[in-house]
DNA sequence: TATGAATGAGGCTTCATTCAT
DNA sequence: AATGAATGAAGCCTCATTCAT
């Protein structure tokens, strides 16, 4: 009955990737059934597994996005040429604007990742590390140059401002009083705040 | 069959409530099955219904027993008899203590909320609401009496401050090269250093 | 809590086996649990094992209660001094009328028959068929002498009467367009308008 | 492992239908188990709910079937070219006659119709209201051209005659002394017989 | 490239009954 | 005469995945 002329061109599997993180954000990963994924993308689930070898691969297939969009990013902002407060600030508003902006990913980023295979788990904690790593050296840049604060270590620092970052996908709603861009200003402010000497 | 030397003589009820916390806290609730915890309670399913009303009531009751617990601590930090930025920065620190100490219950109430049925989700939220109103208000009598900055709108500043505590459970290890005080110490003293004017 | 002067000073037994006839009679005996019987009881779980073996006793003794009920009164209609159509009459009437005010008895007696242990089964169908052939000699009494015809099996018409006295339970409400008199005297006209020969 | 040569090539949905019918009869619905289903039809719980929503479904699908085939009959019947008297008594004779036939279903009709969900229990009793008033129409053409008594009213009589129908499956047995046709005429005389005026 | 019927394991919950007190 | 904690079996249903087509 489903045809494939459905009102949806896009590919298959591009389809079942979006329709899947829509669904992974709202309900959580283990409450979202394969039948309802792919109900909701139109086709079925011998498509499905065409596609993806398990419900698990879908799930790290949007970590890898996440993942890859983040870290390049990162280096983008990091790698500029410019004072190192600017740098920090920049980076540390463009992640809060990134992760508006892909809520859903980021929901699911957080609440699901105790949820991937041991062998995937590990492996986006590596990558997840090297983020926190890049992050960091910024920090001690700035530590080194007398610019911030070194009362705090830079690890806890780092963990303090990806807490806000992850906190997002709890509290924010579209619409609300603030624009992403407003809230990436105010919350990268209160980081160079507590870091200044 | 099962003897009354079973290694626990702990009232079932609260050898239930222990078990599952744990275990919720480790693979998160929907990973845990009833039948796994009633094998490591030591105890049949027949007594966890006599007990809990459902799955979902027992997650309930873990909330309630943190919620509790923390706005009982809050009330007492910000009710005190000091300057707002003690009150503030005591209040700030303890909820890390507290928070690490009870990392089980936290990593399960950030993590499962969105897994309590709706009605017992909106007793939840409000008591969750309720809490950080308190701390808001705190926030705002410093703001009013100058020793805050008001370039930051007070909300913010909340969900900044409890995403680092919301990220604890991410990253804290018992063991590791900072005390639970240490830690609360550095955090609260990063929300101070943003809030200078 | 459950004091012993709860509002009610029935003999315990009496009201336990009349709140298991009302809900057998509103649920049907399987979806009925006995948890339900004693809370609406006001009692135990305990104190219902006290006074019945099991479940299923409850079920027996609400039969019993309603047979002893029919059959006494079928015996008083069936031996008066009158012509055999007046006691048929009276008979076919007075169990309409019996059935109607003891409604949830006959809901259940009908309903759940099926669900009694084989046993008792077994003895309530043998007090049944004494009360079925009780009211059928009544009519091939009058089918020997010529009142009734003889166009009918006596069984058959036991049997058309009695349809209609159980189907009573499916559409007979209380306060509805007839009063139990009104019905049981149309019901008794009916047969014996059929029973002309 | 379960061959395809498994005792029936019949398609499974129906198998299933078959098999759940049967032993709803022989058993009563609530205590008749999805497992004991399945086990019967020699297949899995997981093909049964491929086919059928829930077990109420199956209740459901089995009322289907006989309301569709007792109104298709009765429609006939009733807008036959014959004098109301005749049309009357085919209808009575013909209901008799499609219920000892179906005897299974008609047995769950009336024993189960309220172990439905709320929702296809309102949903049947519209059907069946559907039929009776069709029947009650032609007992009140009669009474309204002089051929029936207007002594009892046109719903009384209704439910005195399919009283009997329900009641068919308490007593009749395959094997018994009367056919189905025979107690057909028996039954549709003794209402004509009660009709005269 | 895709279907959808079928599997089999496991999930949560209910329940009649027993028993130490 | 009565409690209520605890049992153990069974009940209905969901789900990720496979496979013949």
């Amino acid at each position: 009955m489903a045809g494939t002329t459905d009102g949806s061109t896009k590919p298959v599997a591009q389809r079942l990737l979006a329709t899947a993180t829509r669904l992974f954000a709202e309900q959580g990963y283990d409450r979202t059934s394969v039948q309802e994924i792919v109900e909701a993308a139109g086709v079925t689930k011998g498509a499905l597994y065409h596609y993806f070898g398990s419900k698990d691969d879908l799930l790290h297939e949007v970590y890898g996005r996440v993942l890859r969009l983040q870290q390049e990013r990162l280096d983008r902002f990091a790698g500029a040429d410019a004072p190192v407060e600017q740098r920090l600030r920049d980076a540390a508003a463009d992640v809060v604007v990134t992760t508006i902006e892909n809520l859903d990913d980021t929901k699911i980023f957080f609440r699901s990742m105790h949820q991937l295979s041991p062998e995937k788990d590990k492996q986006v904690r590596a990558e997840r590390r090297r983020y926190h790593e890049r992050f960091r050296a910024l920090i001690e840049e700035g530590q080194r140059t007398g610019v911030f604060t070194t009362e705090v270590p830079a690890d806890l620092i780092v963990d303090y401002h990806f807490g806000s970052v992850h906190h997002l996908g709890t509290w924010y709603r579209e619409g609300g009083p603030l624009t992403p861009r407003e809230v990436a200003d105010h919350l990268a402010d209160l980081l160079l705040r507590a870091l200044r000497p």
